[in-house]
DNA sequence: GTGAAAGCGCTAACAG
DNA sequence: CTGTTAGCGCTTTCAC
């Protein structure tokens, strides 16, 4: 076992500064990049920081500038595996690359149940962040009125239950829905079920909407045991796909609500002898994953999510950078890309 | 559009300490709850702050206690897509649930490609966090020593690929294999083949190392076509079984070493019209969701996820606590669970 | 039991 | 261009 000493003393400016035989202000001034700053200063500051390993303490420096140039994507999982939809791998890296080249850093916080909501929310409201971005939200979530009571920026994937003036940033999931039905429809079928996604979510219930809206339309109305609930994961769409087969035995045409569960949704439907893929539309982030399962492959509406993740950093930066003045009206960012994979 | 004027300035303790007729100091040992408080001190504190709606500023605390009661738990993600795998939903929720007694706050940072894990490790350098949890290592992972080179205690899950002196908290992964690579032998299988991990990962080569010692002791090493690479994903077992399965024709068991890869590994042998689940032994974390899939269960070698977490929090802590003296030796909280679920 | 005072390490006017 | 001077909000001796 070594036994290190105590942890060796971190060096400060006031050191580099004594090093470099300047001030502390003219250190600080190199630190961040000031332009009031003579090229030999310069060199000596940055010689002397690289000698004694200088890193700044972020603590003294945001207890002055109030930023901490962090911000966190809060995960409020209230039942769904969030971390299991691989939606969610491509959010986070869509932040990541959007930030690679700011001085922000992106923080996840996981949030499941009430007491770690609670802690999430202290976390967020001591300042630890600069803003916070929430995805997954379910009907009951807490969180919203948790951040809300706190002054820091907010940003919210996915158009909030009620009508609250929180930006946010989401994507036309009725239309969407509306579309790929549509589809399903003008191909002839007339017993058209759905897959649906969780209906405590917003966009679980708008991509429902819409594919009842374009029943509606063909003057076929649906009827409630066409619509089988999902949970967005691929057993999730296995299960309600068997159930769906089960109680609809004319069922003629699929619309899916998101991609992991038309996996288990089509893995069913082969199991079944079904057609596939000509009876399944799909509305959903295009998963590459999933497309590969699938040749030729499905009709699919596919949503911009790099252009959603992009909007949710704007958004909140533009909050950050105004210092919380103005900016904090609501704000829609709303966008859908049709596309037809195949048909 | 809303414009809120600049943001209401937080309340101090020195106004708290207005508002209760008492010193800043006195409302500092109020919210750190010390003892040495009269009763009608502590009262009119809690007041005011309740009044005021009093939150600390973790900056101003932090700079002079130098703890920010935050770890982190790092994700380099080298080539696996970890976020897909069940195992490490888990250990999120393991490492929480262990902290949610505790001041201490779990953050998630994700490291893709080397710009990001030098962003995360400037991040810790800086000081944001007291501590850091660092998972699903690969060979050539760099997060390793760009964060030995900070003060901040590390916890590694799963030994080092060098024999560095850091401590971390490892499964007996060479037994679990073997001994599920036994149980197949006894079953009186000869062309026992193996879906592996990931080989440049530790755990990976050392199921594999298990898989060929029962091999190699039973008089049968293991010839080079019986090992096919996967990559911990449920996808990557059903390529390799696939490989397997093609390469192999006499094949008589397979040994899979992870869940995620049973799954997809099993299905393939289904659809090969196989024997299943005699013909195959797993070992990982036991996941449910896997269990489920099969019926009677597998045979399964389970690591105990939760002590494994648990010894993650413990060893980081008491590195934290001790303030970075002592604990800095090397130590091993290895720990491997055998159980049958059948056969 | 409580207050006064001294910083923690850094940035940000403000003079020079 | 550079140094001096104040703090940021909180904890923590050290007297009382």
């Amino acid at each position: 076992m070594t036994t290190t000493g105590p942890r060796p003393p971190t060096p400060t400016l006031e050191q580099v500064a004594a090093l470099a035989g300047v001030s502390r202000a003219t250190v600080s001034r190199v630190i961040n990049d000031s332009p009031r700053v003579s090229p030999e200063a310069r060199d000596a500051v940055h010689a002397a920081v690289e000698a004694l390993r200088y890193v700044p303490n972020r603590m003294a420096r945001s207890l002055v500038t109030r930023r901490t140039d962090t911000i966190a994507l809060v995960l409020s999982e209230s039942n769904t595996q969030i971390f299991a939809d691989p939606f969610f791998a491509r959010i986070v890296r869509g932040l990541s690359a959007r930030l690679a080249d700011t001085e922000q850093n992106l923080v996840l916080l996981a949030a499941r149940g009430r007491r770690e909501q609670e802690k999430v929310a202290r976390y967020v409201r001591q300042g630890h962040v600069d803003g916070v971005i929430l995805i997954s939200l379910h009907r009951d979530d807490l969180l919203p009125d948790l951040l809300a009571r706190s002054p820091v920026p907010l940003v919210l994937s996915g158009r909030p239950f009620d009508g609250r003036p929180v930006p946010y940033v989401d994507a036309d999931n009725v239309g969407g829905a509306r579309a790929a039905t549509s589809h399903l429809l003008r191909l002839g079928r007339s017993r058209i079920g759905t897959v649906s996604g969780p209906l405590d979510m917003v966009v679980g219930l708008d991509r429902l909407t819409g594919y009842r809206a374009a029943l509606a339309a063909a003057g076929a109305p649906a009827s409630p045991e066409l619509v089988a609930e999902g949970d967005f994961t691929e057993a999730g769409g296995s299960r309600a796909m068997t159930r769906l087969l089960g109680d609809v035995p004319d069922l003629d045409a699929v619309f899916v609500a998101s991609d992991p569960m038309a996996v288990g949704a089509l893995r069913v439907l082969r199991a079944a002898g079904r057609r596939v893929p000509e009876d399944v539309a799909v509305v959903g982030f295009d998963d590459a994953e999933v497309a590969a399962t699938c040749d030729p492959p499905l009709t699919t509406v596919a949503q911009p999510l790099d252009e959603m993740t992009g909007g949710l950093v704007d958004l909140l930066l533009e909050q950050i950078g105004s210092g919380g003045s103005a900016a904090a009206g609501s704000r829609v960012c709303g966008t859908a890309l049709v596309r037809r994979a195949s048909a």
